[in-house]
RNA sequence: UCCGGGGUAGCUCAAUUGGCAGAGCGCCGGACUGUUAAUCCGUAGGUUGUGGGUUCGAGUCCCACCCCCGGAGCCA
């Protein structure tokens, strides 16, 4: 007898036929009429299937009424429709394998809710939620939808390396990769530690991004996308931030800001279709109980164009704001969090894209704009969320971006390869960065990137 | 890292001026029922985050530290 996903006998309506299903117990409800019912739950969709468990099995006082919540069983019997209200498929049993207890006195799940907080402590049996489970499966549907999207579009998959021997991506803090031994490192005559005894020759770091390895593909194979884990060391304690997170990063050779800001709407556009397409009963959940304007914020955008607007009339705006901001916005200084919300939640309704920021604020590798003040820059906002795409169009020429750097303060002699890539046959091109985390959260209208990510990795926590 | 809030039963929380540590839910036992977060009755369940201090007496006041949550910054 071949098993089924629960997915798939909750599908069908061949009332009579035999199937066998096997999964975690969510709850039992007993009748004293002499059997019980018991929702049995895989995962693989939102939905439970129930069982009808009678009284006349060999093991029901045995096993079936000692099977609390978190058992697992495999169930094989008769499919039924259902008379009972809440579900029209149901299984009658023939034989309920009982494959492993889950005690009720020390298992931590209960049918109650149960906070996010508290579910963190337990990652390791939190997607036997509804919630948690929901999310995985949003979050599948989103890394499925990201390959069908560049793979549509002859965008190339890049798997770029996680250790660098870059030492400023210029994002953020690294984490070092070491195999020194740090109660005996190799010293140098002046008693500093000698990373040329480390195992690369030099001192190495995860990677930050993606992005300098997929500019040189990019240009040699059009356009890239990379698709992976990337590393922060900030002591950043906030719901949009992690120690490791996933992102996707595009490169296109041959194109410009515009285009850039057309492959990220039209990326974001793709991945919540497919999420409305393929995940209506987890988007059900989440709509009821985690976020009631859940499907207005999709609908937006589907429905709509997104905004686009430049860091200059982003401030102009800000100026005429009838409201008061902790922070005045004046040309030259980063946007805030709260003027991303402004625009994005008050002004607009839909996301924005904000394009040529100043350049003093921004990375290196941008294109600075004829304007001599400004880079082709543009950060994708949501409402929520705030920044869930940063991109820019990269400096193509070879003097402009080594100015760039002199600027910045940075050594050419580590970049020297991201230099050869204008001095050999250099042509326009640029990318972003869409994190995959707030891409979930948009999603879901879950708060925060440590419920919608499998093992969050934070300041001092790392325990799954 | 900064600012704010918090840490009391398995979970979610209460505890007046410093005066006998409580409730709901869950678990367990019983009743009842084609049930749906079932309902009703009952039992058990505590090193009040850690370490000091003040006091006749500290969950409560003082000092130090740890951890969690939210906001900010960093950014995706």
């Amino acid at each position: 007898m071949e098993r089924q996903l629960i997915r798939q006998a909750l599908a069908r309506s061949d009332f009579g036929s035999v199937v066998t299903v096997a999964g975690w117990v969510r709850t039992r409800r007993d009748s004293k009429g002499g059997f019980s019912f018991i929702e049995l739950n895989d995962g693989s969709c939102f939905g439970s299937i129930q069982v009808i468990a009678d009284g006349d099995l060999p093991n029901y006082e045995s096993e079936i009424l000692r099977m609390g919540i978190g058992s697992s069983a495999k169930v094989t019997g008769t499919l039924t429709e259902s008379p009972g209200q809440g579900q029209s498929v149901e299984i009658k049993a023939a034989s309920i394998e009982v494959l492993g207890f889950a005690d009720p006195e020390t298992y931590p799940l209960q049918k109650k809710r149960v906070s996010f907080e508290r579910l963190r402590e337990i990652a390791h049996l939190r997607a036997r939620t509804n919630t948690i489970g929901a999310v995985t499966r949003v979050r599948n549907a989103l890394s499925y939808a990201t390959h069908q999207f560049y793979q549509e579009r002859g965008f190339l998959y890049l798997t770029a390396p996680l250790i660098t021997a870059s030492d400023a991506e210029g994002a953020g803090e690294m984490f070092r990769v070491t195999t020194i031994d740090p109660a005996n490192p190799p010293l140098t005559a002046d008693g500093a530690v000698d990373w040329s005894e480390d195992f690369f020759g030099k001192p190495a770091f995860l990677t930050v991004s993606g992005q300098l390895s997929a500019e040189a593909y990019a240009l040699a194979v059009d356009r890239v996308y990379t698709f992976g884990p990337t590393f922060r060391a900030e002591n950043s304690n906030t719901r949009r931030h992690l120690a490791e997170f996933w992102m996707i990063e595009p490169e296109m050779a041959f194109a410009d800001l515009s285009d850039n800001a057309d492959l990220a709407e039209d990326y974001v556009r793709y991945m919540v279709r497919h999420v409305l397409n393929t995940c209506g009963d987890d988007l059900e959940f989440f709509a009821k109980w985690v976020d009631e304007s859940l499907m207005d914020s999709l609908a937006a955008v589907v429905d709509n164009q997104f905004e686009r607007i430049t860091y200059t009339e982003a401030v102009d705006l800000l100026g005429k704001a009838d409201r008061d901001f902790e922070y005045p916005s004046t040309w030259g200084s980063d946007l805030q969090a709260e003027h991303e919300r402004y625009l994005v939640e008050e002004v607009f309704g839909k996301p924005v894209i904000v394009t040529d920021f100043p350049f003093d604020f921004k990375a290196f590798y941008m294109r600075r704009n004829d304007d001599g003040k400004t880079v082709a820059a543009m950060d994708v906002l949501v409402p929520q969320v705030g920044e869930i795409v940063g991109g820019s169009q990269r400096e193509e020429r070879l003097d402009v971006l080594a100015d760039s750097m002199r600027i910045k303060g940075m050594d050419k002699e580590h970049y020297w390869w991201y230099l050869d890539l204008r001095r050999f046959g250099t042509a326009p091109h640029a990318g972003f960065g869409l994190g995959l985390e707030r891409m979930v959260l948009f999603t879901t209208g879950m708060q925060n990137v440590r419920d919608v990510i499998p093992f969050p990795r934070t300041p001092r926590n790392a325990e799954f």
